[in-house]
DNA sequence: CGTGGAGTTGACCAACCTCAAAACATGTGG
DNA sequence: CCACATGTTTTGAGGTTGGTCAACTCCACG
């Protein structure tokens, strides 16, 4: 069985730690574009891994509207956090059809008993996470929205590169103007006027589920971007994804960029 | 000793689990008001728990100016990923003369190997302060000058009152309106306007460092404050703040508001 | 064809920012 | 004890970014 993950990529984990991480995953599941499959305050006891498809985080506030945490790319975990408190703190819905394998709380106990350094592994990887979020409140709260626009199509460019799925110039993309609005604290109108103006300043063009990169230095010189949190703390060579099937040495994914 | 910590509030952690705890902290360190205790980008082997006073988690941006990410009070970790990662990711300072203990990285594999449900009760943590960012992160994307204002005095009024620190009407305050500014992605001079519309319409006041609440009903009201993660999940009454004498009987500070 | 979701555009408006200047504290050295 | 410097709060006038409302287009899908 074909199992990815992260935590292969943070290097004081050895190989062998590894080895009881397929074990523990219950078999995959899918879910069509558009579902919510984890509701915020919702209990839970399940943790997931996304495999393929994109995702998106966010809570909905009771006046309507939403706020998009963050979109999990293949390879990330998912609902981390929620595993350890009593209910889910916030929504995952998907934003294409996608596929996730899920870890229940025991499963993570189990492993945090046989290997510590597992342990170590996946707080590491609750830093990453937090890291983002942190970068993404620092957009929110301080930047201008082409700044937001531009910086948070760069990340995933960034990330989809990480994960092997992103050319030089292009990548798939499933967002809606909507969702971006809602990622970044916009107005769906005011995105769509940041897109035109990115497109006429010769930068970046999105359409189709399609964005193409123009102006690569241009774009990370407006957005003001500097990736090295995506790279888990500048380890920047470390920071692809590799792609295991049950204890067989992994193989790099994609050189790094 | 006295020493601090918020891991006992975490229902499956049995108390003797805690009993390594005291032992791996270092001494006491006392930093002055306004000292940047943790440079952003530099190499950090220790994470910190803060003993007494107020201390703030932030951000530099290269255009000036900089984004408060979070408050650390009496009680709380700071810099607990920064701990896996190799470097900082964000600078903390203090807001007042504070007191606090640290820990290295090793002392906290030792205390996984020893004991794994420290992982758990570690990793929980990482997950509360999460949803805090998190939150915060919603309120600057989604929410008016006025509500954020008001959501983030009530959210430090709530976690104060666990921690002992607040009586139901009033509570001890170090920040500036710079400080509140750079924390909700606002100028402070709108900051300033915003507490005199708080101040005029009898919902609470803000002056010689003391915050002063005059109609909690109403600012929960206008701030559409539901503090339930800062909880750890609803756990409302696991969530007091204890104080432990190295392996002695932990007492409860104070009831649950 | 018709329907609904997504993108596009324009006119207008308001929340919040910028710049500028006082008023008010608070602590320091003379 | 006063004079001064520094940091914090307060207020005003005017400008911009981004929001609101309201169309209309385009396209995928039945």
């Amino acid at each position: 069985m074909q199992f990815k993950t992260r935590l292969n990529c943070t290097p004081p984990l050895r190989l062998r730690d590894l080895a009881c991480l397929p074990e523990v995953a219950s078999r995959l599941q899918h879910f069509k574009r558009g579902t919510e499959f984890v509701h915020e305050g919702q209990s839970v006891q399940k943790a997931y891994v996304l495999q393929s498809g994109w995702a998106c985080c966010y809570k909905e506030l009771r006046e309507g509207g939403r706020q998009i945490i963050s979109f999990p790319l293949p390879g990330d975990f998912m609902g981390l956090g929620s595993v350890l408190l009593r209910s889910a703190d916030h929504s995952f819905a998907a934003l294409s059809d996608i596929i996730v394998s899920s870890f229940s709380v025991e499963n993570m106990m189990n492993m945090f008993q046989k290997n510590p350094s597992i342990a170590t592994a996946v707080l590491r990887l609750a830093s990453r996470d937090h890291a983002m979020v942190v970068e993404h409140l620092v957009d929110i709260g301080r930047r201008s929205a082409m700044e937001r626009v531009a910086h948070c199509l760069l990340e995933l460019r960034h990330r989809l590169r990480l994960a092997g799925l992103a050319s030089k110039e292009e990548f798939d993309c499933p967002l809606t103007q909507y969702d971006l609005a809602d990622a970044l604290g916009l107005t769906p109108i005011h995105v769509n006027r940041v897109l035109r103006q990115l497109r006429e300043r010769g930068l970046l063009t999105m359409k189709a589920h399609t964005v193409a990169i123009h102006d690569l230095a241009g774009l990370i010189d407006v957005a003001r971007y500097e990736g090295s949190y995506v790279d888990q703390g500048g380890a920047a060579h470390d920071g692809n994804l590799f792609e295991t099937s049950s204890g067989v040495e992994p193989v790099p994914a994609v050189p790094s960029s």
